[in-house]
Order: C-alpha cells, then structure tokens, then sequence
DNA sequence: TTTTTAGTTTAGTATTTTGTAAACTAAAAA
DNA sequence: TTTTTAGTTTACAAAATACTAAACTAAAAA
C-alpha cells in the first residue's frame, strides 16, 4: 500500500477529466477531484497548490468558480488565518436536481421544435413526442425518487 | 404565421446553444439543430450552407463529425449528385443510452474513489455510497423503461 | 508600526478552438 | 475529352481559454 499516493493521484486526473467533460475549467476540476478523493477532507489553499501543482491565481481562479457553483466550500479555525476548503459531495442531490432542470428545458425546447413543424414527416414528429413523453416519464419517477432520497438524509 | 422563418431561426440558435453544452462544436450544433427543425427534413449541403451562412469547410467538418457520431445520415437519389441529410432524431434512445452509460462511468469512478477513502469522514463517505446507490436505482428504473419504449416502437 | 500571511488582481503569453478562402479531387455530365 | 458539380483538404487567421509571474491588498501578528 506505499503507492497509494500515485493511485490517487491517477483518480485525481481521472475525475478531472470527465469533470472537465461536463464543462468545467481544468483547473477546477482537479481541485474538485482532489477534494472528493482526498483522505483529508479539508485541503487549505496552499495544500491544493502544492498538491495539483499549477499558480496561485489558477488557484484561486478554481477556488472562486467552485465556490460561486456551491461545489465546494470552506471553513476558518479560531487563530488561524487560513481557510479550509472542503467538497460539498453530500450535496449531490443538488447536482442530479440540475440535471434534471437541464432535462426539462430540452423537453421545453421539443415541444417549440413540434409546434413549429409541419405535417410534412409525422414518423419524425411522433419521435419527437416520444421523447417528450420518455422525458416526461423520466421526470415522474427521478423526481420523487430524489425528493424521498433527500428526506431520508435529512432526518 | 409570416415570420414562422424567424422563429425557426431563433429556435434553431436556442438547440445549437444547448448542444454546445453538451460539447458539440458551435456548427455542428446548429447543423444538427437546423435538420431537427426544418420541415424539409432533408437538406443538401448547399442549403445547409445557405441557411447557416457558413463557409463550405465548416459544413463539411460539421456533417462529417455529425456523420461518424451518428447523429445525422444522408440519402442520395438516383440521377442526383447531391447527398440528402436528415436527422437520425428518431434513434434518441441511443442517445439516452450513451447518458445512461456516462452515468455508470460516474458510478463506477465513485466505487473507485470510495475504495481508496480511508474511514477518517464516514460521513462523507456514506454520502458517496448514497450516490452510488442512487445512480444503481435510476439505472434500475430507467433502462427497462428504454428498452421498452424502444421494443414498441420497433414492432 | 512594520512585517507576514493568505490570498486576489493584473498584464501578458501559450495553447486550443473555430472558422475561412482557396486549392484540390473524384465522379458525372456534356 | 473537357467541364461541371459536390464536396474535401490545406494553410492560415482570429478569437477564446487557460495559465503564469509578479504586483498588489487587507487583516493579523510581531
């Protein structure tokens, strides 16, 4: 178990790039990776830093993104200047709730995209309408499932 | 209904916004948006280029990658030089497939993640099993339900 | 009061992405 | 055989992105 360390390492990099795949900025998404992959859960600025390598301000251009995104956040020690940064990974169900917003405003725009469509190819608007419904659908059982989900933890 | 053209255009820009979202190059986003929205379901290069008043370069680029990702197919007609596209919109529940198989890669990153967690934050831990359980869940519900969908449309 | 710490901001560079014009090509038409 | 059509490929330009080093700042410590 020495080379933990190159394990996590090599997940870091894993989990940035499909982090990296959903948008994010490299940077950030490394930071996000590392503080989801870390055993120390809280990671000061420098720690960061020193662990993924790149300058200040990538790091504190990261820090910034994944803060105003509620991807992460942070605490202060009394007596201690340095603040704290720490995954919101337990807030997960946030993250499938935009996701699913997302998934709705597809829906939104193929429901536009039907009204606007002639007559002219009716196999091509029914799957249209298929996939509203199946989206539709999706939402009817996600939503709930999630809300459930979400009560449990809370109690 | 006279400027049902403008409002074409505009949805036209609102799918090709929400495709690049999902990584799609800015042309091919709209190439594949304007063969979703158009009623002539089928258009030719020519009018591709036409309508999204891009260079002949952009268009070809755009509908080779949207040819190999499989997200557009063409036609020819005997005695007609010209190649015929057309949205393979119908085929959604592959892309619903491909999401759902994004979703395992998430999951199974997390499996991995948790693997290397020591038990120094069970919370944060148990949060991340949590995740887990529920990406197993949806897969659970959603993919009988797409293949479901898919077997009906298919007889 | 001066210095140190923990960052943030600025200004500039390197890289990647996106797009264009124009040269090129292969097949069909004349 | 020559020309036209329907694109493709190449070579380059413009713009956006992702960094970095270094200057700066505000609060706490000495």
């Amino acid at each position: 178990m020495a080379d933990t360390e190159h394990q996590r390492r090599e997940l870091v990099e894993k989990i940035g790039v499909i982090n990296e795949k959903i948008g994010m900025q490299p940077v950030a998404a490394r930071v996000n990776a590392l503080l989801q992959v870390s055993n120390h859960t809280m990671l000061t600025f420098d720690e960061i830093r020193e662990e993924l390598q790149v300058s200040k301000s990538s790091v504190s251009n990261a820090i910034a993104i994944l803060l105003s995104t509620g991807q992460i956040e942070y605490f202060t020690k009394p007596g201690d200047r340095k603040r704290y940064f720490r995954s919101t990974m337990e807030k997960w169900p946030r993250l499938i709730d935009k996701l699913l917003e997302f998934a709705m405003n597809y829906r939104d725009i193929y429901k536009q995209v039907l009204a606007i469509r002639s007559d002219s190819d009716p196999t091509f608007n029914q799957s249209i309408k298929d996939l509203i419904n199946f989206i539709d659908y999706v939402m009817e059982t996600v939503s709930p499932m999630l809300r459930e989900w979400t009560e449990k933890r809370n109690k």
